[in-house]
DNA sequence: CGCCGACTTGACATTAATCAAATGTAGTGG
DNA sequence: CCACTACATTTGATTAATGTCAAGTCGGCG
């Protein structure tokens, strides 16, 4: 991140406790105080909003190395809840603490804004996908979305696990669970694909991108 | 805000020039750099995308007393384009001067995190609208949204003028023209508002609020 | 072994997109 | 001022995509 040793050894100090966020629990809940950000040191989250019909929309998928809470410092209450899952490891970082360090430490400052701000494009992007494309890009994007930032974290881009259940792809997704499951077995029918279970490998990529960008020429 | 009188001078003097932008004119590019912020004085905005087809998918509509820009914090390029959609205004907000007396000043520092925030639970409700919500519920929802921000700033809740075109609309709601078209229309049907052109007339908020959460029994 | 939840597959229904055409409106230039 | 053009909007008919319902399979776990 380009800081400084006495900088780092400072940020250090105000990361907390660890916590252990075991599969299917709540690291926080709708309505729960903000008080901390937390950055994912291991597993996997879901955050979801629910809406007044107690429908719920997952609004992201979160690896280790990923940052959650970032939506909460405007209200002060979380407005969506994270659950874990798969056993999951976290840091808390109390935000008020942050905040002094923030405005000793121009450095940390810009990269924390950078942060909250590819939020706020990784969104824009969701955004696009729910509502420009069709199902089969959806589904691409998606695939292509967690391969590159598997890649990014130096895991194999076309081999990996799936760690949400098809349901919860289609509901981020905006898809029927059938519909997701019928994609899945079509992209393998077309080779594109493998997959059993949650256990899943690209075989092809660069179709999977053109899929996902809809200039495959086959559809 | 709570800012002390002279904190506040110091954020007057970085505050730039005005910059008057015509209808149909971009107050910035996609790939564009980025240095500003941009408060809106006066007028409307939309934001938008474009993916690699070169269709567009509008992001967001902003209104006087919004801020443009957040977006590209993260990456020094503009990753969307914002154009007005009628004769506008809006100052320029240096980003490397504010992020001067970020450091200095925390309350403003404090201020800055909860717009970002707040921009970033935004796009959380649009993805909720987007792939949760039938086609009417999304318009619902929209005429809802807009109305609120009105009365916020001090507008009318229940008559202002539609800035945008029914295609950017649709384009924002993921729907057809033809389908905004429809619904508007059958709303007026159904006595819940009255539209004439861009004039809207919201006749039966309590109404248009159960249909936009899916309450509504008659539907 | 048997239950349960996750997943798959097929048949059908529904929503909203697409296509087509008519109407209206704002802006332009003569 | 008015005719003309381009664009925005509305409405109807049809189609395609995806959701819903139903049934059944698979695998893990008590």
């Amino acid at each position: 991140m380009g800081l400084a040793d006495d900088d780092l050894q400072r940020l250090d100090q105000i990361i907390g406790r660890r916590r252990r966020v075991l599969r299917g629990e709540s690291l926080y809940r709708i309505g729960d105080e903000f008080t901390m950000l937390y950055a994912i040191r291991l597993g996997h989250f879901k955050t979801f909003q629910s809406n007044s019909n107690g429908n719920h929309q997952i609004t992201g998928f979160q690896m280790a190395g990923e940052l959650l809470g970032m939506d909460a410092i405007g209200t002060s209450r979380h407005l969506c809840e994270a659950i874990a899952l798969e056993d999951s490891e976290v840091c808390e970082i109390p935000f008020s603490q942050l905040e002094e360090l923030l405005s000793d430490i121009p450095t940390l400052l810009r990269h924390f804004h950078r942060m909250m701000s590819q939020e706020i494009s990784r969104e824009q992007n969701v955004m696009l996908l729910l509502s420009n494309m069709k199902a089969q890009e959806k589904l691409a994007a998606f695939l292509i979305n967690l391969s590159s930032r598997y890649a990014t974290r130096g895991y194999a881009a076309n081999r990996f696990q799936l760690r949400m259940t098809r349901e919860e792809i289609g509901n981020y997704l905006g898809l029927a669970v059938e519909s997701v499951s019928r994609l899945l077995s079509d992209f393998k029918k077309k080779g594109w694909l493998n997959v059993n279970h949650r256990e899943l490998e690209l075989t092809d990529l660069p179709t999977l991108r053109s899929v996902a960008m809809g200039t495959d020429p086959c559809t």
